[in-house]
DNA sequence: AAAAAAC
């Protein structure tokens, strides 16, 4: 068993059956009712343990042991034990993910810049040499992490010295605590405690590029905020509406919001920036790319306060990017944390060729009939696309599926992210929203169903599982359409050690791929149905799925592309491939 | 290179 574990780490002697019989031992338990037809199920015993990605719908994380084994026996030890074993090859247990281990070797982490502060190895380093507070201390053993990723211990002393920072960490690496921490020391007591040196308005800002990641971070910052009356606020519609009094915003420590959100409160005068001292972009190559630069922009040169301290933050950074955060930040530092626009090697990635996009859906369908293990993320590339994958998953009978994308309603949005965050999601079908820094430790499996447009998208996909050190799997889907990029995904794979096809590794140069692609017909707006038998009576369940509705109404706008007729227009695609 | 997301 350890020697297979350590072979398929190394992604050689990889096979699928093998990995099948890991993945069950670690679901663990006296399998024995089987409920969902196919689908290994949870037991209960190992629940709690495993799935604290409910720490959220209960409002806290639960407490963690402090201790290899104690207070924890028979099944669940076993499987404390085996994540134990599993940090010793990787720092990758993040503080983050409220979990903690033995100490154990890190990723290899490079700081560039002038006078860089060495790292902080223990979270009571920081009391010592900086005198973080001890609140703040307390409540991050409350929530059970003991001790600093490697980008915490690198980049908090960093950010507690005032200095800009481009920190690049992989995916689930604790990245979010890594500002969090820093920020809410350094802004000291909260506001309203009167202290002159405050000023008035808010201090500090977190820039994200979702609501959901806006939410999760605000959960952590309320996290470390318990037992001080700190004035956070989760930038909405509605809470931007309250802070419409000036007496009331003057009073706000921390904003954490989507830039436009923010833009327009600036924009309408409803919110002064001149007493900002720290802002922080999360997402960083996100919220720099070509859409989201103007506002950002916009809000940085409103942050008029001398002194105003800059950090960006992301698991990948194209070098096109980097410039500009360079460009924004006053003498940086820059930390890098294992290889640069690499994934995780606990995520055992595969390619799965599926020809074109008709044969997309039944090879999907084939997949969750048989055991899988839940909860999966399917990506797709576009909202109706993820509607109607998952309505033809109900049609087709497949237990618990979920959809989330933007074109869903607020409310939609947060239901379906509680679903998951309570287990109650076996399959989310999903889109980019998804794909970013959002932390749903009980994903076992991410499906690319349509190819990831870059790079990027693809880590940070796949980043959504093979969190707090637990194995991960991901498959992705391409057809001929997607050759052109396939080799730099390929890559990708290969340099975090999981197998590629030989034949894949040979392909010619995409430059002359994408000159051959040239005149390919569009993929289809709606996923392609497998069958259209014994819909009638499954076409009931549809309105279980969030976003249905709304997908119609919004095809009818567009001209009906997706609507009822989507059926007929499936031939549409046929001449694509 | 292009969609999604931001409202």
């Amino acid at each position: 068993m350890e020697a297979f574990r350590l072979l398929s780490r190394g992604g050689v002697q990889f096979d699928k059956g093998r990995f099948k019989n890991d993945v069950t031992l670690f679901t663990k338990g006296p399998t024995k009712q089987d409920k969902g037809k196919g689908v290994a199920q949870h037991t209960g015993d190992d629940l709690p343990a495993e799935l604290d990605f409910f720490k959220y719908a209960k409002g806290g994380a639960p407490k963690r042991k402090a201790a290899e084994g104690d207070e924890e026996g028979g099944a669940s030890g076993k499987k404390r034990r085996l994540d134990d074993e599993e940090s010793e090859a990787s720092e990758d247990e993040a503080a983050e993910d409220a979990d903690d281990g033995p100490p154990m070797p890190r990723h290899k982490v490079t700081a560039k810049g002038l006078n860089v502060p060495p790292p902080a190895e223990k979270f009571e380093d920081l009391k010592t040499r900086y005198d973080l507070s001890s609140l703040i201390l307390t409540n991050l053993g409350e929530y059970g992490y003991t001790r600093p990723t490697g980008i915490q211990a690198h980049g908090i002393p960093i950010l507690l010295e005032s200095r800009d920072l481009a920190a690049i960490s992989p995916t689930g690496t604790g990245k979010t605590l890594s500002y969090l921490i820093p920020v809410m020391a350094a802004l000291g007591a909260p506001i309203a405690s009167a202290n002159s040196q405050n000023g008035t308005g808010v201090r500090a800002i977190i820039l994200a590029p979702t609501r959901e990641l806006a939410h999760q971070i605000h959960n952590e910052c309320l996290k470390l905020a318990q037992g001080r009356k700190w004035r956070i606020v989760l930038f909405s519609k509605a809470t931007a509406a309250t802070l419409a009094d000036k007496s009331v915003r003057d009073k706000v420590d921390i904003i954490i919001s989507t830039p436009l959100r923010l833009v327009m409160s600036l924009q309408s005068s409803k919110l002064e920036l001149n007493n900002v001292r720290h802002l922080i972009l999360d997402e960083a190559d996100r919220m720099l790319d070509s859409e989201f630069l103007p506002q950002v922009e916009e809000i940085v040169a409103a942050c008029s306060r001398e002194g105003l301290q800059k950090a960006v933050f992301s698991a990948t950074l194209p070098a096109g990017v980097e410039r500009v955060a360079m460009g924004m930040l006053n003498n940086p530092i820059r930390v890098v944390v294992g290889l640069k626009d690499t994934p995780l090697p606990l995520i055992a990635q595969s390619l799965t060729y599926v020809a074109d996009d008709p044969s997309k859906l039944p090879t999907l369908l084939a997949y969750l009939k048989q055991p899988y293990n839940p909860p999966v993320l399917i990506f797709t590339s576009s909202q109706p696309r993820a509607t109607s994958l998952a309505e033809e998953l109900v049609i087709n009978g497949i237990p618990n599926v979920d959809c989330l994308h933007a074109g869903m309603s607020k409310k939609e949005r947060e239901d379906a992210v509680s679903r998951m965050r309570r287990g109650e999601s076996w399959v989310m079908v999903s889109t980019e929203v998804m794909a970013r820094g959002m932390d749903f430790k009980g994903i076992r499996e991410v499906i690319n169903y349509d190819f990831p447009q870059s790079v990027q998208s693809y880590i940070h996909r796949i980043g959504r599982t093979g969190r707090a050190g637990r194995e991960g799997k991901a498959i992705t889907y391409f057809t001929d359409e997607d050759a052109p990029y396939l080799k730099a995904i390929a890559n990708v794979l290969l340099q975090s050690g999981s197998p590629v096809p030989e034949w894949i590794t040979k392909l010619p140069k995409p430059s002359k791929m994408k000159r051959k692609q040239m005149g390919k017909v569009k993929r289809a707006e709606a996923v392609n149905p497998a069958r259209s038998i014994g819909r009638n009576e499954a076409i009931k369940k549809r309105d279980m799925i969030a976003g249905n509705k709304r997908r119609k109404e919004k095809g009818a706008k567009a001209g009906g592309v997706v609507g009822g007729d989507k059926r007929d227009g499936a031939g549409d695609e046929k001449g694509s491939e």
